[in-house]
DNA sequence: CATTAATCTACAGTATACTCCTTAATTTGG
DNA sequence: CCAAATTAAGGAGTATACTGTAGATTAATG
């Protein structure tokens, strides 16, 4: 009968029981720090320019695909329409890109990039590149590949409940 | 000579001009996802309580530690200590947290958890669990321990990068 | 063809997570 | 012991990322 509680201990049933009992045990917190990180050294690399990591993701979708609807773009770069029109309402204000009524959709409004926008982009990339190069430097090769599917999965997994999540009015 | 261009190529040297061409390439993006849908579970799980993974991680340092003041419970968790004193101040709003001046250092204020907050604790805690699971549902064993311990050693790493971004003025 | 449904944007509001600047209290060094 | 540096907190301001609601336009359906 001991031997029984003995075997329970080592199957890690009762592991289970403390598994997320610390902050460094529980991986939504950890993503929550790297994500912080990744701003941090964003920021950090491109305190020159002051673009942040959104706003040189949604210039990076402009340069590449021309003719997109604010919607579009929100989809592509996964944030909310709402968050979208306000990082494409800045980067308007700053010549960035450029926002007109579409005469296909009146709904829709056309967001093209600037050539001070793709300017921009061209000086950003290869200082993302480092951002990215340094926030992964502490990782095997190995690690790098098995990091970056295990993100891939949970985000394909768990995308729907990235948007729409409900919360209660206070 | 022919050769030597084909040897390239297939060492990873070109690879690397195109290693962050797609977002779904880069980590900051995926993390920034990842991070995203950590929220989503976290909010539709905890909707009826209405708390947010951010105030159930000050809540939990609570529970531990008495006797915490605002700075230490930021570096705690891992926010600045704007965003902590926030937090902290909605927590004590809704009746969670109690602060009040210390005797030893009338400087500080000293956060502690009410009986409230312990129940509020007490109730989402497997909440939080289930979310976790979720997650990283969609990792083998195996991957779930490298992607945790790539996290773990990125955050240590690039530490001092998550905070005091030194940003910009507009 | 008119009514309904779906879509795109805008606006107001909230939470997190920072910035910089200032004030107050404590510690430290000469 | 007193001036200087440090530390804790607060206030104002910005960016991201949501909520819900509303208005305008387009698409779909009886």
């Amino acid at each position: 009968m001991e031997n029984s509680i003995l075997h329970l201990a080592t199957t890690g049933e009762q592991m289970n029981q403390e598994k997320y009992e610390d902050l460094w045990d529980r991986p939504g917190y950890l993503v929550r720090r790297l994500h912080q990180v990744h701003i941090g050294l964003f920021t950090q690399a491109c305190g020159e320019l002051d673009l942040t990591a959104v706003q040189f993701a949604i210039l990076s979708v402009l340069c590449t695909d021309a003719e997109l609807d604010q919607l579009s773009i929100s989809k592509l770069v996964g944030i909310d329409r709402t968050s979208g029109a306000d990082v494409i309402k800045r980067l308007v204000n700053r010549g960035l890109a450029t926002r007109e009524r579409s005469k296909q959709d009146r709904r829709a409004l056309i967001v093209r990039i600037t050539d001070a926008g793709r300017r921009t982009v061209r000086d950003v990339r290869p200082l993302m590149e480092d951002v990215q190069d340094k926030m992964v430097s502490p990782l095997t090769d190995e690690e790098y590949e098995v990091f970056m599917r295990a993100l891939r999965k949970m985000v394909e997994a768990n995308n729907e409940a990235s948007r729409a999540p409900m919360r209660k009015r206070v």
